[in-house]
DNA sequence: CCCTTGTGTTTGAAACTCCGAATCATGATG
DNA sequence: CATCATGATTCGGAGTTTCAAACACAAGGG
């Protein structure tokens, strides 16, 4: 079933971006252009990953802001997923 | 460059949701488990497709709700990057 | 003609999220 | 001890998704 409990885009962006390269919070943020408040609060979960942030993050590291979006949208619909059986909802075409 | 200004994920569900099985806004609300109000500002472009509604959306058309979230996600990214030029960012990575 | 019914949309309010400025807590440096 | 940098937290503002209620409009029935 992989109902693996995906991570918070968040830690990714710590270890494949931050930790690699040495960055420390106050210095990726200053270079992303945002708040140390705003950083932070993605790389401990507390905020998703906008799609602004992921243009933003596309540019400072070289890489796809789709792959960035996917993995927030990816992780956001693991937890609709575990509501799955609560939601009232009738079924308009045959399974 | 594909720029092409893609239609709010609402358009797609009333013509390839609705419209095919004939069915009222109220009717597939209803279906849907959401108020005639919330489908209508997603059909109008006015909200967005949240997880939960992917979740509802993949129940009641037997479709994957990733693909519902997907669309949302490419619309929202869309916008985002007309403003790649505008965001103050640093590169940390050579492109 | 008026009244009811059904349709889709809009208004008003509550809950939630992302963000910045300011503040706090911690640890290192002089 | 004092200072400073770092990361996390609190407070407030702006935007979004949601519902309940009310709105405008059309189509029929008395």
């Amino acid at each position: 079933m992989l109902m693996h409990n995906p991570p918070h885009p968040g830690e990714i962006i710590k270890e494949l971006c931050l930790d690699p390269l040495g960055l420390s919070v106050t210095e990726a943020a200053d270079a992303l252009g945002v708040s140390r408040k705003t950083l932070s609060a993605i790389l401990n979960g507390r905020a998703g990953i906008s799609p602004e942030m992921a243009v933003r993050l596309s540019i400072a590291f070289d890489t796809s802001a789709e792959s960035w979006l996917n993995q927030q949208s990816q992780y956001e619909l693991w937890h609709a997923e575990q509501l799955r059986g609560q939601l009232q909802v009738r079924k308009l075409v045959a399974a």
